[in-house]
DNA sequence: TTGAAAGCGCTAACAT
DNA sequence: ATGTTAGCGCTTTCAA
């Protein structure tokens, strides 16, 4: 831990005061009751000092630990190094420090540990930045009396706050983008839909296939058994197999989208020519590979920004007052690139 | 904080013994000490009370705060996501948590408010990920006995402790792979030389032209301002202007790579046919750029892992033996792939 | 082998 | 406006 440091008492017996008068004339909130010329002369010796508070006893003391939680389920996945920025920063400006773990686990079970550390650590609050629903996790920290706010996922449990993005409004953007290039024969591939941003994305291109009067059913739509290339090529054959007359393909990510990419040329069609393709996240080098994919951009900086901002207000909120969830939707843009054209027919 | 919490007191009162012999017998180091029956008797109460010793209270008596810092220079960049999931993984089998901490500035002098706020933490430790020189900001942090260590770039002062990629062999693995395709007039685009690994990668770049007796001087090489497309595609298109007999273009990062494509399309060529390019960190996607890009791999989780292996071992040492530094490289791989081929002609 | 007592550095009644 | 006192939950001498 350092060498020696500067205590409280060092810089009373140097001021010449007692180590409460210090400490009153150090902390903002009771500094009205102290002499200003005390609070001067206390001040100055601190810094002369170097004086820095240990956070420990401090945190011992008054119970708060200063300290968020975040749990990340999976911190290679580009989205998630923004949204720790976001809050980073945002936390920080209130003199909180991001204590981050790392979940490798997909489910809930495999969870709990972690959190537990986290909770073991006495932090003030945490953020869930999670892969699958969990509602249990989430359910169980309320009761521990933990502020919890989901980031990116939410779970279909409203109790909970959340900041997430818009994904209605986002597929929205693609559904309408590929519509106003005249596409008609529309199909949807979606996430794997036990992840609320798949159930979002699939349930919004329905409503506005719907509202554009292009619903044709439910066999324009197969799901990806995960957000990877991999998956996305398997869901995107056997859409295009059952319905060859689609046109366009709205994918629930970029990567299913590049999956699909394989799919559309092993069928002997152009990508963009024949079928234009979405994505959705925006990552990076979409405009290097050929076509260019269009996706639709989600602002994960300020997501995190967001949801640190909620949390903030939640564990200033009295103990007792059990307000009322916070459910932000961010909403996201679209970037038109080269996979989406106008029909060829 | 959560809910009111169970406390030592509270599990050595339900054990019928006084705190301290509850306390050494929740201890591994001290257990030895304890009767073992008394021992399984507290180890039971406390099991069945949920008990969790306060790490706030426990860090304030030891003066260790079982948590370390990290500083990540520009989180938003892929490569520090599987550097602090290794680093998390290695230290949280130790115990300790980690406080991260973004400093969106590459200069040291905006770097310092984010590493005191995190010594004022009492961190126990620190690994740095940092985007430049960072000499003056570890030194400080050595003078303040905070074990510090780089990770991925280093400093020319050989005494502060750091994990990085080996630059000169993977580059090696770069030249000698175009060398062997046929390539004779080779080209290298360096990154940012006050960063370590572009200074590395150029004396690399150099040693292995010279041993290959391929080394045809310094008009050969030019700089790029940063590590990203457009600072690539300007130093790529003054050295093709200047060299326009290079067939193969060896670059400092992917991104560089990339600016390199366009500023060879630019001048009438074909990538990978007329002029070979590689890349260096493999990024994702890079597979599915056209053509795709040959790149050198990184570790970058392991390299995580090594740093907070080698931290956890510099904290557990004897605050007064000052030990030697840690210098540790990693050898990176070659992912070959169809953006370098054998030459025309 | 266990208990008693002190104290890590700080804040917050309470008293003056 | 300042000092006194107690105590947050734990570890660690020192005694017994």
């Amino acid at each position: 831990m350092s060498k020696r440091r500067v205590t409280l008492r060092d810089v009373a017996r140097e001021a010449g005061v007692h180590v409460s008068t210090a400490s009153r004339a150090l902390n903002e909130e009771t500094r009205s009751v102290v002499h200003p010329e005390t609070t001067q002369r206390v001040l100055q010796v601190a810094e002369e000092l170097g004086y820095t508070p240990n956070p420990l006893a401090k945190g011992l003391r008054t119970n708060k630990s200063m300290t968020i939680g975040m749990v990340i389920s999976d911190i290679e996945n580009p989205v998630f190094g923004p949204i720790i920025a976001g809050v980073e920063a945002t936390v920080g400006r209130e003199g909180y420090s991001t204590l981050v773990a790392e979940a490798m686990a997909h489910d809930h079970a495999a969870l709990a540990p972690v959190i537990d550390a986290l909770v073991d650590r006495r932090v003030d609050g945490m953020i869930l930045a999670m892969a699958t629903r969990t509602g249990e996790n989430a359910a169980r920290l309320r009761r521990l009396g933990v502020p919890v706010i989901l980031v990116n996922r939410t779970v279909d449990d409203v109790a909970v706050s959340s900041i997430v993005g818009d994904d209605h409004y986002g597929i929205g953007l693609a559904v309408r983008h590929v519509a106003e290039l005249g596409h008609e024969r529309i199909g949807h591939i979606a996430g794997p839909i036990e992840t609320s941003t798949a159930a979002g994305r699939l349930e919004g291109f329905n409503a506005h296939m719907e509202e554009l009067g292009l619903n044709h059913g439910d066999d324009v739509i197969e799901e990806a058994e995960w957000y990877q290339i991999d998956p996305g090529y398997k869901a995107a054959g056997t859409l295009l197999d059952r319905r060859p007359d689609l046109t366009a393909l709205v994918a629930a990510n970029d990567l299913i989208a590049l999956g699909a990419y394989r799919a559309i040329r092993e069928r002997g069609h152009e990508v963009g020519v024949d079928v234009s393709v979405t994505g959705y996240n925006d990552m990076m080098l979409l405009d290097m590979i050929h076509p260019s994919l269009t996706s639709i951009r989600v602002p994960y900086r300020e997501m995190g920004a967001e949801a640190a901002e909620a949390l903030l207000q939640m564990m200033s909120a009295d103990e007792e007052s059990e307000l009322a969830p916070i459910n932000r939707k961010l909403r996201p843009t679209l970037s038109a690139r080269n996979s989406t054209q106008t029909p060829r027919d």
